[in-house]
DNA sequence: AATAGAAATGGAATAACATAACAAGAAGGG
DNA sequence: CCCTTCTTGTTATGTTATTCCATTTCTATT
């Protein structure tokens, strides 16, 4: 994986290796200011996240970590998946039990999802949680939000010229 | 239960037993003109969703089945469950792996909800899944939504109030 | 440098959630 | 009545996630 190669990010083309590698320091450049330590688990599991623009497993996660030599029970990707999603650098889609690498990092976070039905693959955009119904909602009701699952499954513009609809 | 007795829906008082009665008459109607049918367990499980106006596990719901003698192993549970949703009866709350009861029967159906996560009430509302942020990046992304998970999760105001926050 | 406390890791065991596959029974249309 | 379809019951298994305890590593302080 040294060569550059072209692979989707959401669902446009882009220079991934560049991606990978800026991602990866801006976590580290993140963990130094705010004291967190980007454990060598915890690396692996976001590079694993970012070479995939897709949703992994947990235990798939778990398997990759298994052939890099990591510790191989459950409690080891959970832990790492628990730090880099209380952090922001990946985000659990709900949807589909599984784990993808932010793809906005640094920016405030409210992330909505598109989820392609056929190809998995995964787009994340800005949600704004306070605006639109749900604020509205919340607000009359007396709620108080603290998080926001918002998932769009479908079909992505890809999967569609494919099969023609 | 055979008094009137008030609870929640949402996070307002109401007639809980009218309100049971009401969703299980509005229920048979549509499935006698849709040609569905409100078999014994499916009937029975919609009670039970509509009789705590909070999510339930399919296996809470599968120990309620087994205790009023239907058929004791997931697959009974997790059948008519399907059949529930499938048809609007009922949601799943992806970020519980529960399932609630639909609060508004009948309406075209893009719910929302707001989780309380000290008293684990349900509250559902309307979504609007084309317009706002979301919508706007799928027309942008030329991506088909089908369907949309919005799920606020917070401290509703029963429990603001109690603890005092 | 020694060391106490906090954070992170490794792993066994188990809990919680969900489906596949097959047999048997009930509903409804010709 | 018979055929098809839908529904139920059950066994077995797959998938996702947590609890608990022992050990190690890091960090800050003496």
């Amino acid at each position: 994986m040294s060569a550059r190669n072209i692979v989707p990010v959401g669902f446009a083309q882009h220079d991934h290796s560049a991606c990978i590698e800026d991602a990866i320091a801006a976590a580290e450049t993140r963990c130094e200011n705010e004291r967190l330590r980007l454990t060598p688990v915890r690396r692996k599991v976001l590079e694993f996240l970012l070479r995939e623009h897709r949703a992994l497993g947990a235990y798939e996660i778990l398997d990759l970590l298994r052939e890099v030599g990591f510790g191989s029970q459950p409690p080891v990707a959970y832990r790492a998946l628990d730090f880099l999603v209380a952090h922001g650098f990946v985000h659990k889609l709900e949807r589909l039990n599984a784990f993808v690498a932010c793809a906005h990092p640094g920016q405030t976070h409210s992330p909505a999802f598109m989820i392609c039905r056929l190809c998995d693959t995964v787009a994340e955009t800005q949600s704004a949680p306070t605006s639109g119904a749900l604020g509205a909602a919340a607000r009359a009701a007396g709620f108080r939000v603290e998080r926001t699952v918002v998932e769009a499954e479908g079909v992505c513009p890809a999967c569609a010229t494919k099969t023609g609809s």
